[in-house]
DNA sequence: TCTGAATTTGTAACCGATTGCATTAAATAT
DNA sequence: ATATTTAATGCAATCGGTTACAAATTCAGA
C-alpha cells in the first residue's frame, strides 16, 4: 500500500523536454500552444494519471472555486431538494460546496458563517436559523466582497439578494379556500414571528379573514417549534378551543400530519369537522388519510435558481448587488383533508 | 466594494520584528515559542483580521482536509440522518466533506468517484448505487493508500471496511414476527437483488419461513425500485395474487406506505386481511394510518461510526484496513400495520 | 536575402504556510 | 569564569501551478 508518487507539471515538462509553463498553458487549452504539443501533453498526462493540484492553482490564483451553504435544518424534503438544485447547477459549472447546518441556532449560524469565512468560499447561499436576530455575522462576506444570497428564511427588509417565494399571498390562498370550504373559525398553527416566512404568511391569513369578513383574534394562532412534541401540543390546543375551530392553516406538512393524526385520534373528522391546508408539499401529503392540501413550495427550483445567479454572479455574467429580491411561483394545491365542497 | 488585502503571516511577522516561521508556530501553538510571544502574535492576528490560507497550508502539508461523501440518493430520511452523523463528527475533527451523489446511476458513481479523486480527498466514504456492478472506480483511491468505507449497500464479499447493519437478521425477525402474528402467505417486496441489503434481507426471509415450515415460492417476491410507481404496481400484484397473501415484508417504509394505501383503497384491511412490515423506520411510521411496523435502521449512528472510523484512520489513531465489518444494532418495532394478537 | 510580424516556448517570480536545520540567547552546572 | 544545556527564534527550501514578460523560431512579403 505505498503511496505513488504525484504527478506534476514538472514531471511531465521533463519527459517532454519542454518547460512547465509550456504544460501548464497546454493542459487548459491556452490559444498560443501549438495543437501538436498540446496533444503529445495531454496523452502523456493520461498515461501518467496526473492530477491538478487544486491548492496550488487556488493559492496562484486566489481563487477556491467553492461556495458554502448555510441551512437551517439538512433532515426536510424541502431542504433536500433545494440541495439537489443547488448541487445540480453548481457540479455543472464545477463548484465544490461545502455544507453546514446550524440546526436551527443562531449561535452555531454565526460559528458556521466564520468557519467558511475562513475556508474562503467564493460565495455564500444561506438560509436562516429560528431564532437568528442580526445578520453581523455576515458582515466579513460583506466587506471582502463576497457574494451571499439568501433564500427561503430572509430578512425581507434587508439589502443583498434573495430568492423566496410570495409567502403572504400563499398564506391569504390557503385561507381563502379554507373560507370558500365553508370554514368560519380559523386557527393558525405556526411558527416563530421573526422569522420572514412565518410573518407574512400570518399577514396572508389576516388579510384573507379580513377581506371575508372574519374577525382576526389572536388566540386562534398558535406558535411553536414545528418539532413532533410541539405539533401535538398544538392539536391539543385546537381541541381544547371554544368554539373548536372549523379550519387551520398549518404552516408545515410534517407539523399538519402529526395534528391530523391526534385530532383524528379524539375523534374529529377531517375535513368535516377541521378542514386542514398544510404548507410545502411534502412527499407525506399523499401519504395520509386524508391527503393533505398544501401549499407546493418547489425546493429543487430554489436551489436551481439561487446556485445559477450565485455563479453567474462570480463568473461576471451578472451582478446580484443589482438584484434584490427573486420570488419564484408557488401554489395551493387541494387534496381531500380541505375539500368540503363537490364542484 | 473594494476588496481589503488579505492579511498573511508575513504581515504579522513584519509588524512585530519576527520570523514568519514563528508567527506560523505560535498560531498553532508550537510547543518551542515562547508564552508572551505567542500571545502578541495572537492578538495581533485577531486585530488585523487574519485568517489562515488553507490552500498554501494543504499545498505544503500535501493534505486536503476533505473526505468525499457518495451516496445513492440524498432525497431519504435515512440518508439525511447518515449525512447528519457524519457532518456531525468530521466537523468536530475541522475536516470538510464534498457531497457527491449518484441518482442511483453506475455511470455517475463512476463519474463522482473520478471527481473525487482529482479533488484529492483523503478519504471516501460511499453507499453504492443501485445498479453498480463492479468496485473497479475506486482502484484509484486504494492505489493511492486513500481509505474507502463503505456503508449501507455494500459488497459484502469483498475486501475494505463496511459498516452495516444485519440485514438477513432484520429480514428473519421482520418475517418471524408476521408469522407468529398468524400469517400463513407472506409476499415480500424489495428491490434489485445485486445489492447485498436486498438479497441478504431475501435470505432472512427465506430463512424465517423455512424454519416455521412454510413453504417459498418465488412468485411471492416482487422485485422492483421502490419508486412511487414501482410500489403501486407491487401492491396491485399483490392484489392480484390468488391466494391473496396475508402478510408483506416490505423492504421500504416509503413503499410500504404507497403500498397500504393501495390496499385500503381496495378495501383490504390492514393488518386484518393483511398485516406489513416495512423497513428502516422513517417518520412517515408514525404518521400513516395504521401506524406501520418496521425495522429500526439507526442513521445517525451508522453515519457517526462511519466518520468516526475515517477520522481515527485518517489521524492514525487506528487502521481500517485491520477492520473489515461492523455491525450496528437494528431491531424490529411493532406498529399497529402488523398487529393481531393482543398480548 | 532581409525585415517585421506572428507563432510558439521559456524564464522566473509569485501565491502563503510549513518545517528541518541552524543559530542565538539565556540558564544552569562545573 | 567557562562549559553545557535548554529555550526561543530565524533561515531557506519546499509544495505545484500560473502568468507577465522575454526570447526564440517560423513565415510572409519586399
Amino acid at each position: 500500500m505505498r503511496r505513488e508518487k504525484e504527478i506534476t507539471i514538472y514531471d511531465i515538462a521533463k519527459q517532454l523536454d519542454l518547460s512547465a509553463a509550456t504544460v501548464s498553458r497546454a493542459l487548459k487549452d491556452h490559444p498560443s500552444i501549438n495543437k501538436h504539443t498540446k496533444k503529445k501533453i495531454a496523452e502523456l498526462a493520461a498515461r501518467l494519471g496526473y492530477r491538478s493540484n487544486t491548492f496550488a492553482s487556488n493559492l496562484r490564483k486566489q481563487k477556491t472555486n467553492t461556495i458554502g451553504v448555510m441551512v437551517h435544518e439538512l433532515r426536510s424534503q424541502f431542504m433536500t431538494s433545494v440541495l439537489a438544485g443547488i448541487e445540480k447547477v453548481t457540479t455543472e459549472a464545477n463548484y465544490d460546496l461545502i455544507i453546514a447546518h446550524s440546526s436551527e441556532s443562531a449561535a452555531k449560524e454565526t460559528a458556521n458563517a466564520l468557519n467558511l469565512f475562513h475556508k474562503r468560499v467564493d460565495g455564500v447561499i444561506a438560509s436562516l436559523a429560528f431564532d437568528t436576530a442580526n445578520l453581523d455575522h455576515f458582515a466579513p462576506f460583506e466587506k471582502k466582497g463576497i457574494p451571499v444570497i439568501f433564500f427561503d428564511r430572509v430578512f425581507e427588509d434587508a439589502d443583498g439578494a434573495k430568492v423566496i417565494i410570495h409567502n403572504r399571498k400563499a398564506g391569504y390562498e390557503a385561507t381563502s379556500h379554507l373560507i370558500e370550504q365553508g370554514c368560519k373559525r380559523i386557527a393558525h398553527i405556526t411558527a416563530n414571528l421573526q422569522r420572514n416566512v412565518y410573518a407574512e404568511r400570518l399577514k396572508g391569513y389576516q388579510q384573507a379573514l379580513a377581506e371575508h369578513g372574519l374577525k382576526f383574534s389572536e388566540k386562534q394562532v398558535i406558535v411553536d417549534d414545528l418539532s413532533e412534541e410541539a405539533s401535538i401540543r398544538s392539536a391539543r390546543k385546537i381541541l381544547a378551543m371554544r368554539p373548536r375551530p372549523d379550519g387551520i392553516f398549518i404552516t408545515n406538512d410534517f407539523c399538519a400530519a402529526v395534528c391530523i393524526q391526534v385530532l383524528k385520534e379524539a375523534g374529529i373528522r377531517i375535513p368535516e369537522d377541521i378542514a386542514i391546508v398544510g404548507f410545502n408539499n411534502d412527499a407525506v401529503c399523499k401519504l395520509i388519510e386524508p391527503k393533505l392540501s398544501t401549499i407546493n413550495y418547489p425546493g429543487i427550483e430554489i436551489g436551481e435558481i439561487v446556485a445559477r445567479n450565485m455563479i453567474n454572479h462570480l463568473q461576471g455574467h451578472s451582478d446580484i448587488n443589482l438584484t434584490n429580491t427573486i420570488i419564484i411561483k408557488s401554489e395551493l394545491i387541494v387534496r381531500a383533508s380541505s375539500l368540503r365542497k363537490k364542484k
